[in-house]
DNA sequence: TATCTTATGTCTTATATATGATATTTATAA
DNA sequence: TTATAAATATCATATATAAGACATAAGATA
């Protein structure tokens, strides 16, 4: 193993990154899969021929990132969107009384479309490219709390239905289960808006009512967008919890 | 350096995380001030009597929660908001068009009070403590965007006034220079609500129109609360922006 | 059979050492 | 005095080594 670059030279990365890179790749061509164990330090090491310490630092950032997950005297495994640990990882609507509910997702609509230009733009697709759209709503409880809209490119997911969306499972299990597209990341953009007549209904507030818009680009492995959603939130009962550090 | 519990006590901490805690004492104790360089890595290991790695992985996490910045060749300084880079460290509202403006917080009221029983609770006040409110408006630009009303213990910020609040500064720069009190981390609850008279007037915007509502607490060192926050967003032209890894 | 012990492989923590990169200070030379 | 060069202190990166903790599987014992 050879840096790829001048130490001088601004695209110089150290070695334990460029490591980093190449167990991303392994990630990315889904050589290692969700919930799968990656080889332990030690054989990564002599594989890439560099140190135990320098892979260790590598596979660090990545469990930083939820890349990864250690398990002491296990191993190191490939996260997850089916372990129940993280499978909500995503969302960051709690109850105002902290009381746990059970969650579920139900369907309402899937159907196909052409990219127009801002879904192009923001998924990285040809304008005109064929997606999927699929509405959905969340309750937690019996309470409805999210009503979605959620663009696919329709290759990545190519028989993607109501039938495939079932009910109840978690969208981004079934997602990196069935397409093997393992979500990683996201971006989201949120803003307070006036509930329309659909919204309300489904959320059973009254028109017009302040709801929480939060629009989500979600990216995958080598930061490839490839979900696009906007997300009407009812905060009567609940809210959006961040933390800042 | 001893550990100070059995490695199989449910209470056992490493050694790198006890480190870690003596240096976040020097930090709450003010002897390491904002903007301060703490002493050399191999210097705090002698003087804590463990290896230089050791002080290093202490750091490391201290550096990655905000609390320390390393800096190449120099030293490692503590975090301060007046450090144009993290003076906004703590703001996610970002105009929907990316165009940075110049901010400016116009401080509107300043009153003394008692504690009521949910102020007390979240700042760990007794019910009754002398608390002081502050009312402020954040413009970008030319555009008013966020009304925030701020309780804090008057304890803490004894002669805080619209003298000394000004016009312009960072309050969190302030609350550090003035009071030595330096926030490091705050937990947000967002919601979607209805404009109110005042807080429609300040924004500019239409009475009942949808307003994102930011409550937040803000720790000082040793996750103590110190400042209690409830912010109306304006989101017509800006939103707020997380990320979610 | 059921339970306990041992072995093994893994991650976790800790230490020591060395080289490189960067910023500052000091010494030297023009 | 000014400009350059060398020394120094710092963090950054990489390697090697070791002992501890944890989970599982295999074997030994009651």
């Amino acid at each position: 193993m050879k840096r790829s670059s001048s130490l001088h030279s601004p695209t110089f990365s150290p070695l334990y990154r460029q490591i980093k890179e190449l167990i991303m790749g392994n990630l990315e061509s889904g050589e290692w899969g969700p919930g799968d164990p990656i080889p332990s330090e030690s054989e990564l090491a002599s594989r890439f021929g560099v140190s135990q310490g320098t892979v260790r630092k590598a596979i660090d950032e990545m469990a930083a990132e939820n890349l990864l997950v250690r398990q002491q005297g296990k191993g190191t495994f490939v996260a997850t969107h089916k372990d129940p640990g993280s499978a909500f990882r995503f969302l960051r609507l709690v109850p105002n009384d902290g009381v746990l509910r059970v969650s579920r997702s139900i369907p309402l609509e899937c159907w196909r479309a052409k990219a127009g230009p801002d879904v192009a733009r923001t998924l990285a697709l040809e304008p005109g490219a064929p997606i999927t759209i699929v509405r959905r709503l969340l309750k937690l409880g019996d309470e409805p709390v999210v009503f979605d809209e959620i663009y696919l490119s329709s290759e990545l997911f190519p028989d993607l239905s109501l039938e495939v969306l079932g009910t109840g499972e978690s969208l981004y299990g079934l997602f990196e289960a069935r397409y093997g597209v393992c979500m990683v990341r996201a971006d989201e953009r949120l803003r307070a808006v006036s509930a329309d007549r659909v919204s309300a209904d489904l959320l059973q507030v009254a028109e017009g009512s302040p709801l929480l818009l939060v629009e989500r680009v979600t990216f995958t492995f080598g930061q490839r967008p490839v979900e696009w959603r906007r997300g009407f939130y009812s905060t009567r009962n609940h809210h959006y919890r961040n933390q800042l550090g």
